[in-house]
DNA sequence: CGATCCCGCCACATT
DNA sequence: AATGTGGCGGGATCG
């Protein structure tokens, strides 16, 4: 209260204060005055002075009383004065009123005035922003709060939060060293660094940066420190400051919570990411289901971060509209970029090399293989993969069981990412519109394990997809994988947005090597989609390369209906500067992908060019609503050709989707949902081993022409963590022909499923992806024009995948292989555990903290019942921290 | 009614 | 044991 007076006092600040006006403030003035301090002890009343105590004296006053007092107050208010100029708008209210009592009782409590964002500016204003490096400036905890009025405990959410960003860092119990921000740009890139190399596809895919981070820190400690405890938090450790040893314990989650929510910031092209979003990445444990109050307990903390952020001038609160409705988002509006950095990705970045060090070998980075997406930033953090690599694999020998573990985490984790990003393409979809440039790009990008050598793409050569099972492995891991598939995917990535990447050329497969995670994305790349089709140049590549079969046709049609829809035709056309276009945007892929795309607008917009997607995109944005119809008309107009095809897809459409195979319905869906719809199946599922999502909104035709308007959701991303499973190769024909039979959405999926289940419980058998779109059998159908091979009769998922690809967009091709990502797990017990059971036990590994590790008690702690939904964000820490093994 | 998020209990860590 | 930290989520307020 008393600070409110004072700011009563004070004039005046316009009533509002918006953080952002906040922000601002707070960076120019530093403290007010000394004074109030004084103030405050003498304060007679010392426990009403309390934020708290006063609010329970106002409430259990009675009216009487609280005027009595806010008439006392107001007296003050004028002594003390309040540091800070601004007042709540409360205050000025109250200045004005005065009056009346009621009114001041109202105002005075109003949240507003206790928000956290205000209390953070007030905070900020003691303090300098760019203090003289001579000046050391102490914190004392119990004197701020005492000086703020607050309770000490809303100063420790601010300072942990300012502390993750390494504005201030703490010296001893109670006592916090000010710093500034001189090194707020430095502790940005390394996050930005490390986000990318973490999260980099993935998040871009959908930002699962978060298991990244972790790892990174986990990777980081390693080195230093055998693991465990520390903390990593690190992490980043900033040179400066503080000492980064410092952290102790526990990781703190709200100081991590808040690195990798800045992360997700810096990785995200948008710039632009949602609070669920952010919050279902942030969750680890996977599974999206997880626990809706665990949701909603990381939707709170973020809020406290993010007011905190926004107090800073980092960050501020945006809508993003998405079909569903808008949903809250946050913009970052603080500095993209920084000097120097940026480097290059290849990791070796200073941050880099911490993280490459640890853990997981570092899981990874994933690196990338992918196609288009690669560009991306992928670019970097594939790079940044490889050197991870290296040091991975020194981690890797060792720890192999720990990493297991982490793999299992990993499996984990992707399976949420992979949640996560379907929602988030959803989001993206709807939301901002943003999808600028970015969002299409995203083919798929590959993000192989590191494990270790882990996971090889290579290209078969052909095609062959015959499923075998033990077959395969053996053909395609065989490349060295890494070394090859990665680089070459790389290039070939870069090449061709479209992408098929380096795989796909050659190799109408991928392989992977059992025990690996993939992921796909199917980046939607328009380019990819049209050239598939028509050109069969670039296209042709993929399905040349699958040999696919495939040509062209249908599939390619799709996708590139739908991102070019309209253009289509003239995509094949223009395919390589298109491409190359896509490329570039695709690089930004951000969390949030505008998804926008929808459809329609460009088509016409873009005439030809299809899809150029990324511009189209923003500006329609919007469209959600629009869309539906405008889109269908427009894509029927464009698809024309292979419209048929198209629809045929659209039916097929996952079961995801709802909708039942009508085309339009399916189209509709697709259109907003995008979506890219995945499904998504858990290890849980009872399949055996895999995890894997497929977008399956893609599938159909609709769809996929929305896909492949939004290069970024259409990704498809299949995951496949089979860390536990141990060993199942993937194999993905990039192109997919299959689509085009017109199986009855449910059918596909259905079988798609089951398909990979199938494969799971072979642990054992490989399962390919075809770039080709493997026809399954069932779709055998595939009249359509392709020919496709068949082979991938084996191989379910081809189908799956193929429809994916081709709902994505053919870009797909890269769907096929660049797109996905491995992660190499090893498992120690190869043993087929149903996932879940699986899980459980890596789980435990994964969370144990490094202490506890032996107890899994320890977690229990609190509830046994959560254990799991303990909080995931913990796990993390643990394990990053514990990387252990 | 959903979005925000304040408040403070309480567990864990540190002294 | 006292005190420092900070996870967490009930439930109030906002819009």
């Amino acid at each position: 209260e008393n600070i409110f007076d004072r700011s009563r006092m004070a004039p005046k600040t316009p009533i509002k204060n918006e953080p952002v006006d906040l922000s601002k403030q707070k960076s120019c003035t530093p403290e007010r005055n000394p004074i109030t301090p004084v103030k405050l002890i003498d304060r007679p009343q010392p426990d009403p002075w309390t934020p708290t105590a006063n609010l329970k004296m106002l409430v259990s006053a009675a009216s009487p009383d609280m005027r009595d007092r806010e008439k006392k107050k107001e007296l003050f208010r004028p002594i003390e004065n309040s540091e800070q100029s601004d007042t709540p708008d409360s205050l000025q209210y109250d200045m004005v009123d005065d009056c009346t009592v009621d009114e001041f009782e109202k105002q005075r409590p109003s949240r507003k005035q206790k928000s956290l964002g205000l209390l953070c500016q007030k905070f900020l204003a003691r303090y300098p922003s760019y203090p003289l490096s001579t000046e050391k400036t102490t914190i004392s905890l119990d004197e701020v709060a005492s000086i703020l009025g607050v309770e000490r405990r809303r100063i420790y959410d601010i300072v942990n939060v300012l502390e993750s960003l390494h504005l201030v860092s703490r010296v001893a119990k109670n006592q916090y060293c000010w710093h500034g921000r001189h090194n707020l740009s430095q502790t940005l890139k390394t996050l930005q660094e490390a986000g990318e190399l973490q999260y980099g596809e993935l998040m871009t895919f959908f930002q699962h940066k978060e298991q990244d981070l972790e790892y990174k820190f986990g990777e980081r400690k390693k080195e230093t420190i055998p693991d465990s405890q520390d903390r990593p938090l690190l992490d980043f450790s900033e040179p400066d400051c503080t000492s980064a040893s410092a952290n102790s314990r526990k990781d703190k989650s709200l100081r991590i919570m808040s690195q990798k929510f800045v992360m997700l910031f810096l990785v995200s092209k948008t710039k632009i990411v949602t609070l669920d979003i952010a919050a279902k990445i942030l969750i680890e444990e996977t599974q999206d289901t997880v626990d809706h109050s665990k949701f909603k307990t990381k939707v709170r903390r973020l809020y406290d971060i993010a007011n905190v952020l926004t107090s800073l001038g980092l960050i501020k609160k945006v809508h993003v509209t998405e079909e569903r409705g808008r949903k809250p988002a946050f913009k970052w509006i603080g500095p993209v970029e920084f000097p120097g950095k940026t480097d290059e990705p290849r990791g070796h970045s200073p941050t880099s090399d911490p993280l490459p060090g640890t853990q997981r070998g570092a899981c990874v980075p994933y690196q990338i293989c992918a196609t288009g997406k690669q560009r991306f930033t992928r670019h970097a953090s594939f790079n940044g993969a490889q050197p991870c690599e290296g040091t991975r694999r020194k981690v890797s020998s060792e720890p192999n069981s720990p990493r297991q573990e982490r793999q299992d985490e990993y499996c984990s984790k992707m399976i949420n990412l992979a949640a996560v990003c379907r929602q988030k393409i959803e989001e993206d979809k709807t939301i901002f519109n943003s999808a600028r440039k970015p969002s299409i790009t995203s083919p798929l990008s590959l993000l192989p394990v590191p494990g270790d050598s882990d996971f090889c793409v290579n290209p078969l050569p052909q095609a062959v997809f015959p499923v075998v099972q033990a077959d395969v492995p053996n053909l395609s891991l065989p490349n060295g994988v890494n070394s090859q598939a990665l680089h070459p995917c790389t290039p070939a990535a870069s090449k061709t947005e479209n992408g098929k990447p380096t795989l796909l050329p050659n190799q109408p497969f991928l392989c992977f090597p059992p025990s690996s995670l993939f992921m796909l994305c199917g980046g939607l790349q328009e380019n990819n989609l049209r050239e598939t089709l028509p050109t069969a140049g670039d296209m042709g590549n993929r399905s040349a390369e699958a040999q696919t079969t495939v040509p062209p046709a249908a599939c390619q049609k799709r996708s590139s209906h739908k991102c070019a829809s309209p253009s289509a035709p003239v995509d094949d056309e223009e395919p390589a500067a298109k491409k190359q276009t896509m490329e570039q945007s695709d690089v930004p892929l951000s969390l949030v992908v505008p998804k926008k795309p929808f459809e329609s607008p460009k088509a016409e917009s873009t005439p030809g060019s299809g899809c150029t997607s990324a511009e189209h995109l923003e500006d329609f944005h919007l469209d959600h609503a629009s869309p539906a119809v405008p889109e269908a008309v427009h894509e029927e107009s464009t698809k024309p050709l292979d419209s048929q095809e198209q629809e045929k897809w659209s039916q097929n459409k996952d079961p995801d989707e709802p909708s039942p195979g009508k085309e339009h319905i399916s189209k509709e869906n697709a259109n907003q949902p995008f979506l890219p719809q995945y499904l998504f199946v858990q290890p849980t599922a009872g399949l055996s081993s895999f995890n894997f999502l497929l977008s399956a909104n893609q599938a159909p035709g609709a769809i996929s022409l929305a896909a492949s308007q939004l290069p970024s959701l259409s990704v498809p991303c299949v995951v496949v963590p089979s860390a536990a499973l141990a060993s199942f190769p993937l194999v993905c024909s990039p192109t997919i022909t299959g689509p085009l039979s017109p199986v009855p959405d449910g059918s596909f999926s259905a079988a798609t499923s089951v398909n990979f289940s199938m494969s799971g419980l072979a642990s054992t058998t490989p399962v390919f992806i075809g770039t080709t779109a493997v026809v399954t059998p069932k779709v055998s159908p595939v009249p359509s024009v392709d020919p496709q091979q068949p082979a991938h009769p084996t191989l379910h998922l081809s189908p799956v995948l193929a429809r994916s690809c081709g709902a994505v967009k053919l870009d797909s091709p890269v769907c096929m292989g660049h797109p996905v990502t491995l992660l190499k797990l090893q498992q120690p017990s190869s043993t087929p555990l149903t996932p879940k059971s699986i899980r459980p036990a890596h789980h435990e590994a994964f969370f144990k903290t490094p202490g506890s590790l032996g107890d899994p008690v320890a977690w229990k702690k609190n509830e046994g019942n959560q254990t799991r939904n303990a909080s995931s964000v913990q796990r993390r820490l643990e394990i990053s921290s514990t990387s252990p093994d």
